[in-house]
DNA sequence: TTCCCAATTGTAACCGGTTACACAGGTCCG
DNA sequence: CGGACCTGTGTAACCGGTTACAATTGGGAA
């Protein structure tokens, strides 16, 4: 219960040795006597020394930790992405280090900044920040891997993506095979290139097919796909099918239609996105997208692992998500 | 894109004013002129100056962040909380380091060490590990929050708890409220103080209502759910209440029942422990005991904040989770 | 004009580790 | 018996910031 930790100099005058000793002895190098590191070890158990990581890693130059700038963690998407990345950080001997991106972002400036002398790399996911940003604010010399960048990003970075496109196009073109004529798109907040991503490919399938778009505004809750579900339910535009950008907002338009009346698959089938663990569990189960989000995590985290040690990124990697029909487009469920 | 980062020193130069000028410039003390603060800031900016966090840590003696040791994130419980402590965090301004806690003792006491220098506060939830241990690997000067701690506590920790007996004893009582009389309870994983707890809590409430007991082995998981509610199924024993000791187990019982005909809660009432966000929107929605785990989280990093202002630890402090009821022990749904 | 004091600025010590280099002592060799 | 070499240890510089204290400067008071 001393009022202050022990340093290496008080373990050096405990063993009567020099703290060059000591370090080496409590490092495990070689060219110390057994004597002299039995010596050591006593008097810092004796004294509770537990080594300053801060303190090492300032003169390492290197910490042990990944930082990690997330928008937000509510929403299952980022626990899950995290969840890998927490994995893949342990695997690899790696703390993390985690940060909130608001979307003030003159603060996650800062945040970032915060992360420049205390991490190896940098894992950026920021689905809303404005184009050009982000180059100005990395630091230059900490390897990085960015997660769906908006725009530009330094050379330096590693890009990892997942195809939002195409895996819009290919719920729609689901949606179509199923024989929906009328599908409307529940889309993500803007200002989230996601969002932007999604919709992008809805329209694609859409125009391929010759039908018309019918897009309505959502912000990724639950609440958000009541809302929508009750506008549909309420103009009676005739629609058979929605995609929703997210599960979550699937999970709020599915019970809303079939509270009115409206049977679901049949009279209008619902898709969402994200396959979060929900989707699997809800009645009727949710036809979705499967991100590997633990997968993406992981990877993220090798993908920087590597860079780190090489410094050189290697070509933007792309992850496809796949379509995962359940009860809400497939047969009518027990 | 130089090779090195700038230092202060290089910005000093670059300024042509001294180290502690910069310092002063960069940190808004009010003993500068407009002029030098000016200088500064151009030279800063011009060489893409971004202050080296762990350096300024060691010198101050503090580092704006928070350790969170967890045993794992995998279950809902965990990352829920962890949304509640990243919010906490955020709001005073401080970072999370992630550390998992592996079942090695070793290597968590590892982790623990990991965090020595570079965390102003722990918060340690573990539930798992083998009493007296805690209190060896703590480092004493570290002001820490413990979260359900199974043995001793330093007395210097802050200690957070959730009355685990009285909530299962709640459950229990609940079941029996509404009129079941054959209540078995899955319990959780060995090894694991609050399987132990919850346990205690049921056997309680049915020896308070003069029934029998019947506990089956549990993991927490989905899987455990589902085998154990085969196992009911197979041997007709005649329960007519299970108390799971987490949702994803019950999320697991109940379609496993309801798939062999037996309807619920009508033959066999269920509920779960947590309310994990997704116990309300399964169907039939889970009747659970509700921690409230993001308020949870918030509520360990206020205490954990306090501690770290006073150093003095308040009286443990102790949550009961809230029934709630829903369909698997109320009315038939839809 | 001279002295004093406040406002700025610079120098250097310090935070707690790591490690290059110097040095002492012993071994082995010619 | 002297020198080359190896091993173990100590000294002190360094990582990149902060800040106590000293030094410098200019303005106002006497």
């Amino acid at each position: 219960m001393n009022k202050r930790s022990a340093t290496i100099r008080d373990v050096a005058r405990e063993a009567g040795v020099s703290v060059a000793s000591v370090s080496r002895a409590l490092n495990g190098q070689s060219n110390v006597t057994e004597a002299t590191r039995e010596r050591v070890r006593a008097a810092a158990a004796q004294l509770g020394y537990v080594p300053h990581v801060g303190a090492r890693n300032l003169s390492l130059a290197r910490s042990g930790a990944i930082g990690v700038v997330l928008p937000d963690l509510h929403g299952e998407f980022f626990s899950e992405v995290l969840r890998g990345l927490d994995r893949g950080a342990s695997a690899h001997g790696f703390q993390l280090l985690l940060s909130n991106m608001h979307v003030d972002s003159e603060l996650s400036a800062a945040a970032i900044g915060a992360m420049n002398g205390r991490v190896d790399g940098l894992v950026v996911m920021a689905p809303h920040l404005p184009p050009n940003l982000l180059a100005a604010m990395l630091p230059p010399n900490v390897p990085a891997v960015v997660v769906n960048p908006v725009g530009e990003v330094p050379p330096a970075a590693q890009i990892v993506r997942v195809d939002n496109v195409a895996a819009a196009r290919a719920m729609t073109e689901h949606l179509i095979d199923i024989g929906k004529r009328h599908i409307v798109h529940l889309r993500g907040p803007r200002g989230n290139i996601e969002s932007d991503l999604r919709e992008r490919g809805y329209r694609d399938a859409i125009a391929a097919a010759g039908l018309t778009a019918r897009v309505l505004e959502g912000d990724f809750t639950e609440e958000g796909g009541i809302a929508a579900a009750r506008t549909l339910i309420a103009d009676r535009q005739g629609a058979d099918g929605v995609f929703a950008a997210n599960d979550l907002m699937a999970i709020g338009v599915v019970p809303t239609l079939r509270d009115a009346g409206l049977n679901v698959p049949e009279d209008i089938a619902v898709g969402g996105f994200d396959d979060t663990p929900l989707a699997r569990l809800v009645t009727p189960a949710l036809t979705t997208m499967r991100i590997e989000m633990v997968d993406l995590g992981l990877d993220v985290i090798n993908r920087l692992v590597r860079l780190m040690e090489s410094r050189e990124p290697d070509a933007p990697y792309l992850r496809l998500p796949a379509l995962v029909v359940r009860q809400t487009t497939g047969a009518a469920h027990a």
